[in-house]
DNA sequence: TTTTAGATATGACGAATATCATTTCAAGCA
DNA sequence: TGCTTGAAATGATATTCGTCATATCTAAAA
């Protein structure tokens, strides 16, 4: 019945936007790369896969490659949506300010992921800021031709509308988790959804993430110090281990129990 | 920047199904009642009203009217949705259940509003359960006739994509609240959010809907005692009032301010 | 290297909130 | 009418967790 971060974002959505074989470079905003649709390499896993050559190619000329360094804000609270934007390669994460200038983490993006459509869609505001954990590379697809591919794409909306339940779902799932579960098995949760997201490095224990003991707190949902005092007390009792800034899962089995994802 | 609850549910998305002249009657399912899309009172505000007037008879043969004596289960949790079901007139909870048996009410409904699309969007089961808040008139549309209805009109699929996008926002509200504000100012807040979503009665006062101590405690996300003793507290510093089963917001200036909005 | 600043860590404490126990109330029913 | 039952209310207490203070560590800059 539970599963609040664990499997938070399984959502295969990837970007590999086409077979298309259009080689136009593409218009550079600020610092760019280029990346032909044809060559992403997170080709066969988005959901633009179903779109016709000819999407494709209408999909590929209006794109914008961009990087962003790690701490580079690519979109921001309040802000007016342009178009979406796909991770090409890097991680983001995507937080809503609080009352009280505290964050929370509402999602984390991987390579594959796309962003920003909340808004447009809704024809609101941003109501949360993207900001790179890593160096990030997107490609941005402007407003008109997201819509205009959109609505020539049934198919394309059907995927849209079920990665949107999804969200949901798992946001929904989160709510009830925050509101009932202790801070422990929150942390817990977390952990695990942070592996089941960004995966283990080669050693297959090293989750390959980055974060600040302030992010964890974020994803969590508590006070900094309180995360701090969780991972000791993980590390203590040998189901974490730390190396450098990263995070090493030793005990999984003790993880999932404390997480108590299942009644 | 908060908005926690407060407008949680503004979709104007109400069901008035059709300008359509059909005059069939529909398959009955249990207790029903007989109401012909022509002459629904929740016409004209519903995200089917854009429909031509071929797809509104289509709507209308395929449904089944049902009446929802209060307490009683619309759809359960862990169920395989078969169809969507339109609230013709009454009043819905939605709840997800936690691990120690606690429920977490994710949304509430009312006439107009639609439920049970999230998880046929997403080809899941139900991740929450509806139970009738009142005795509720319900207009059922099968799955079949859903997608299909949904496949030929763009404009419906998107304002579906809407409708998901606002209510994204809403649970990203709800769980930055969930995580950072004190019980106190989330009590506030649930209370402002039950008069918008159900309005006040001729008094202009009473909000006009009966929910138990508990259903209260799980709206806001907490334990049933500390809900009854806040509210306790409100009445005692003269915010709210107590009539039968209903309560009154007699200080809204003040509540809005417990509720800390905005930063 | 030394210095500095920011992140991480730890301790002490208090406030917020849950839990458990008990009482009171209200509505339906015999 | 009193009886019964579940909801609501209240009290006492325990626990979790956040806050503030301070110390330590780390990495970059001087």
């Amino acid at each position: 019945m539970s599963a609040f971060f664990y499997s938070f974002l399984d959502i295969n959505i990837i970007f590999c936007k086409l077979q298309s074989n259009s080689n136009k470079l593409s218009q550079p905003i600020k610092h760019t790369f280029n990346e032909d649709c044809a060559t992403c390499k997170s080709k066969s896993k988005s959901i633009f896969c179903m779109l016709h050559a000819s999407k494709m190619i209408a999909v590929d000329d209006a794109k914008s490659c961009m990087i962003f360094k790690k701490g580079q804000i690519v979109f921001q609270e309040g802000g007016n949506p342009i178009g979406i934007y796909c991770i090409n390669s890097g991680k983001i994460k995507i937080s809503h300010a609080g009352t009280e200038g505290k964050d929370q983490i509402v999602r984390l993006a991987k390579e594959g992921d796309i962003l920003g459509y909340r808004a447009l869609l809704s024809n609101e505001r941003y109501n949360s800021s993207a900001i790179a954990l890593d160096d990030t590379d997107v490609c941005f697809i402007p407003k008109e031709t997201f819509f205009t591919v959109l609505k020539e794409n049934p198919t394309l909306s059907m995927e849209i509308l079920k990665m949107l339940s999804i969200e949901l779902r798992k946001a929904e799932q989160m709510i009830t988790d925050l509101a009932q579960k202790p801070v422990r098995e929150r942390m817990a949760e977390a952990l695990l959804f942070l592996k089941e997201t960004y995966g283990f490095e080669a050693d297959n224990q090293t989750i390959n993430v980055v974060l600040s003991r302030e992010d964890i707190a974020n994803l969590v949902g508590t006070a900094t110090e309180t995360a701090i005092r969780l991972l000791s007390e993980f590390k203590h009792d040998a189901i974490v281990a730390f190396e450098g800034k990263k995070i090493k899962l030793i005990n999984m089995d003790k993880l999932i129990h404390i997480a108590n994802l299942y009644n």
